[in-house]
RNA sequence: GGGCGGGUAGCUCAGUGGUAGAGCGCUGGCUUUACACGCCGGACGUCGCAGGUUCGACCCCUGUCCCGCCCA
């Protein structure tokens, strides 16, 4: 074995060799009773390459499985890929825009034809790159949401809900996007706060006589859509309008002068506003309220249509400057001042949304939503962490009709026909040949596809065979855990909890895991713009400083990006190898939400893996002459140190199964880190040394076989965390007869019994830690040399701790490099400056030693004080804590007497250090 | 405007009603034959601010200021 394990090879050879074995696979084998496990992967853009986010998502799950697996449950992780309606067809469009070509040239079916190419050539690389992250997805059942079932499952799942009532078309005000000339759903559209804008004034002429009302507005050309001016019924200012209509200036059109109370404000600007119904969401309901004529001034491509009049076919922003000049020149201009508001955005294509009127296919959502609610507030389903559940309920207590269709041409068609003869729509799960209220043939198909998110909400229902009863099905729905990013808790998780209690009247999953969200080291969001992207394959494999300013710079990183990343990663990175990446990724995994990702952390767990590799080879060494194996029974040593570190271990693995259990893998990551390099490598590899060598055949033998069997069950324990580096030691590692050929089909070391928490043992071992840190300190703060051994004359007055002492000797003087000496007078240590030259002395709870001849008075005064210091200043707390009679009273009694246990204890050490400090 | 989360060591983050923790960084030493991706030491925090509850608060409550996110 080499000194340092590179992960690179070892990780693809494992991972080869669990997917060729089978090992991911779930059992349909009607005979294998064991409980499921079941998680639904949150599918990947087909478009998507790896990010932190996935590779975070995918390490969470991937531990959950694993684990699952090991501990006896039919596992199964559903693997696929979302296809992404507008993200693909955006990126396919693209490519044609590279030969000169739009979408519109090709026309529809040829267009859809290249995306499927398109799909089939470079789609689904990330499926290939999740696997770079050990993922054990059940890689044959991979589905993709236009897989032809996923088509069925789509279609049956409009039709029901069509046939009940809960999906109809309608004439809505819609969030438009005239850049992908599509229509998106609330989710879709995100506000940009804090713009700074104008608010333009103008005046509309009152159509009988003299007189005029001024309104404001940010968007000047909606005024060729206004049908109203609104105003507050109780506004005096304004009663002499009532009735009364305004002359449109641009077009022949009389507006009415309205009274209405929930629109207007009259404190705010002039208390006149100008109701335009067909662009304004507030306006539309106005309008809806007053039977308001909605005149829609927009065509699809965000110019001004017929209704224009003179500014028909100007661009909407051209169009506006037009209006406000012309405003201007009819002396209408009233001036205008800077304004903050908030811009709708486009989700995707970042183009300003227009609202305008459109008919569309919505879900009607408050039916389905009441069950979603319950499921939540009766505990059917937990969220954690549990505070997204307000947002949940809010979102769901408030949320209005889905608009699910768009105007792509990539994605699921609506199974909608209409006839050319009559009114009749036919909704059918077939492609309807003939309307199926006339019987005429000349029908043709909605032009519009479903949002995206309609078929992911199918997700853990669709994947396993619906809508046919398959045994797949019943076996493992409804699935445990849906882990995911808190960013699609309404996109996603909540339509999963519609969808699946509508159509399996059973919720999805029981469990909702919202990760955090991955962020770069000063915590902001990564974006290709600012070239702040860890690409998690550069992290595993390595990528030089050069490489990931060219891999920025192609991406479309700005000038400030890639200056971060040449400071911030002037030299790249090596190859830290998945399993540090994983750990580094779980030890992050809390209820915060950001994980500002930190390369020194990766770093730092590239080390353990390498700590790992190095003990393993310690122990590998130390056996090979030996036919001590690992066995699956706990071995029952005498030795103190090797009953310490399993003591150790099995409080370790109890942690580790808590943190599991309760899914705080940080928790369960961290216990196993300390363990092995806290614990098994500083002290027990140390302490086994002079065991190993003592010549004691049943000391070496029961060492032996404590070392293989703390370091094998470590392994397992951490192999859902770190899959690969555990399998390469596991597989080197002797073991009983009938062990399993991988460790990932091993199984999970089973937590605490509590008779392998052995409390004398890590008593007793703590004594020795704190006389050999003494004694080290010592040699640290003398810079004595290692080559010099120490003499130790000690004392205590406890016959427990004298006892351990004397039989601990070997191990103690072997880790201090010393002899100890025991003084049966304790008087030659209260005044050791008179019994050992040049002594420096320590006080450990009821023993004291000196160490003659390596004195340096200053530095030992210095350490001496500092150490008094401390001493006084915790009794001085201890003491303030006992001169208080209301504490003694009130506080409960063992917290009482362990501050008298403390106070006694640093009082002892007080005096002895007063001692020795006066004595130099 | 409403809601949520966060402000703890230089940095990134844990944490508990009973004397503040980790990793990295800093610092002193060390060829101790598993590991320098290491070993042994050391220094470093009035736990955002102000009140309150409590015998006791970083932790609970109220207010307040910053930062971030979501919704309108």
């Amino acid at each position: 074995m080499p000194k340092q394990y590179s992960p690179t090879e070892s990780e693809a050879r494992w991972y080869d060799f669990w997917e060729a074995s089978g090992y991911f696979a779930a059992s349909e084998d009607p005979d294998d009773h064991r409980p499921t496990y079941t998680l639904a992967i949150p599918p990947p853009n087909v478009t998507g390459s790896l990010h932190m986010g996935h590779a975070c998502r995918t390490t969470f799950e991937d531990v959950l499985c694993r684990h699952k697996r090991m501990q006896g449950y039919n596992t199964l992780w559903v693997p696929g890929i979302d296809h992404a309606g507008i993200a693909t067809q955006v990126v396919v469009e693209r490519q044609l825009k590279r030969e000169g070509l739009t979408r519109h040239d090709l026309g529809r079916e040829k267009f859809i034809e290249r995306v499927w190419q398109w799909k089939e050539e470079s789609g689904g690389r990330i499926l290939q790159q999740l696997r770079k992250m050990g993922a054990s997805c059940d890689w044959p059942r991979t589905k993709f949401t236009m897989d032809p079932d996923m088509v069925r499952a789509v279609r049956e799942a409009f039709v029901r809900l069509y046939e009940e009532g809960l999906i109809y078309r309608d004439t809505r005000l819609v969030n438009w996007d005239v850049e992908s000339q599509t229509v998106l759903s609330d989710l879709e559209v995100e506000q940009e706060e804090n713009v700074e804008g104008l608010m333009f004034d103008f005046a509309y002429p009152l159509a009988d006589g003299d007189g005029e009302v001024v309104v404001s507005t940010t968007r000047p050309e909606t005024m060729l859509g206004d049908t109203a001016v609104a105003i507050h019924p109780d506004d005096e200012r304004y009663r002499h309008l009532h009735g009364k209509y305004v002359r449109h200036p641009f077009v022949d059109r009389m507006i009415p002068v309205i009274l209405d109370p929930e629109l207007v404000d009259p404190e705010f600007g002039t208390g006149v506003v100008k109701v335009t119904p067909a662009h304004d969401q507030n306006d539309f309901a106005t309008g809806k309220r007053h039977g308001l004529e909605e005149i829609n001034i927009l065509e699809l491509d965000g110019t001004l249509n017929e209704n224009g009049g003179p500014f028909q076919g100007l661009e909407r922003f051209e169009a506006r400057k037009a209006v406000e000049n012309e405003l201007a020149n009819l002396g209408l201009a009233r001036g205008s001042k800077k304004h903050m508001m908030t811009l709708p955005r486009s989700h995707r294509s970042g183009t300003i949304v227009e609202p305008m009127i459109s008919t569309q296919w919505f879900v009607k959502m408050k039916p389905l939503a009441a069950p979603a609610i319950k499921a939540v507030e009766d505990g059917t389903i937990q969220i954690l962490p549990p505070e997204w559940s307000k947002t949940y309920f809010h979102w769901l207590r408030n949320i209005q009709d889905w608009c699910i269709s768009r105007q792509l041409w990539w994605g699921h068609p609506i199974p909608a026909w209409y006839c050319d003869n009559c009114e009749h729509v036919t909704v059918a799960r077939e492609d309807a040949t003939a309307c199926g209220g006339c019987g005429s043939t000349s029908i043709r198909q909605d032009d519009d596809v479903l949002d995206t998110w309609f078929s992911s909400g199918l997700w853990p229902f669709s994947t396993l065979g619906w809508p046919d009863r398959t045994l797949t099905l019943s076996r493992f729905y409804p699935t445990q855990d849906m882990e995911t990013g808190y960013d699609i808790l309404f996109f996603w998780v909540a339509r999963m909890i519609m969808m699946g209690l509508h159509f399996m009247g059973e919720v999805p999953f029981t469990r909702v895991l919202l990760a955090g969200l991955v962020t770069d080291e000063r915590g902001d969001k990564m974006s290709k713009v600012k070239g702040n992207v860890v690409d998690p394959l550069d992290v595993i494999y390595g990528a030089t400083g050069e490489e990931l300013i060219d891999k920025a710079e192609k991406a479309g990183a700005k000038k400030a990006g890639i200056k971060y990343l040449r400071t911030t990663y002037p030299d790249g990175f090596v190859a830290y190898g998945a399993d540090a990446l994983r750990m580094t990724l779980l030890s992050y995994s809390t209820q915060s939400r950001r994980i500002a990702l930190s390369m020194k952390r990766i770093e730092g767990y590239r080390n353990f893996a390498n700590k790992l590799w190095n003990a393993s080879r310690y122990a590998l060494m130390r056996l090979s002459d030996s036919s001590t194996q690992a066995t699956q029974q706990c071995p029952q040593p005498k030795a103190l140190a090797n009953r310490w570190v399993l003591s150790r271990l099995y409080q370790a693995l109890d942690i580790s199964s808590t943190g599991l259990d309760a899914y705080r893998l940080d928790e369960a990551s961290g216990a196993l880190y300390h363990f092995v390099w806290d614990e098994f490598c500083d002290w027990f590899l140390e302490v086994s040394k002079p065991a190993l060598d003592s010549g004691d055949a049943a000391l070496v033998q029961e060492t032996e076989a404590t070392l293989v069997h703390a370091l094998e069950t470590v392994l397992r324990a951490l192999h859902p965390m770190m899959p690969h580096i555990t399998e390469e030691i596991w597989q080197r590692v002797p073991k009983w007869a009938e062990a399993p050929k991988s460790i990932m089909i091993s199984r999970f070391p089973s937590a605490l019994v509590d008779a392998k928490i052995d409390r004398g043992a890590e008593r007793d071992f703590e004594v020795v830690q704190a006389f050999v840190g003494s004694a080290r300190t010592i040699r640290a703060e003398h810079h004595v040399p290692m080559s010099q051994p120490l003499k130790i004359h000690w004392h205590t007055d406890d016959e427990f701790k004298r006892t351990v002492l004397e039989a601990e000797r070997s191990t103690i003087e072997s880790l201090a490099r010393g002899e100890m000496c025991f003084e049966a007078d304790a008087a030659k240590l209260n005044d050791a400056a008179a019994h050992f030259d040049n002594a420096a002395v320590f006080v450990n709870p009821g023993v004291r030693a000196a160490v003659p001849g390596v004195i340096d008075t200053e530095k030992e005064r210095d350490r001496l004080q500092r150490e008094l210091n401390k001493v006084e200043k915790e009794l001085g707390v201890v003491e303030k804590k006992l001169g208080n009679p209301s504490f003694v009273e009130r506080a409960p009694e063992a917290v009482v007497e362990k501050s008298n246990r403390d106070a006694t204890e640093l009082r002892e050490k007080r005096e002895r250090l007063e001692v020795a400090l006066n004595s130099l």
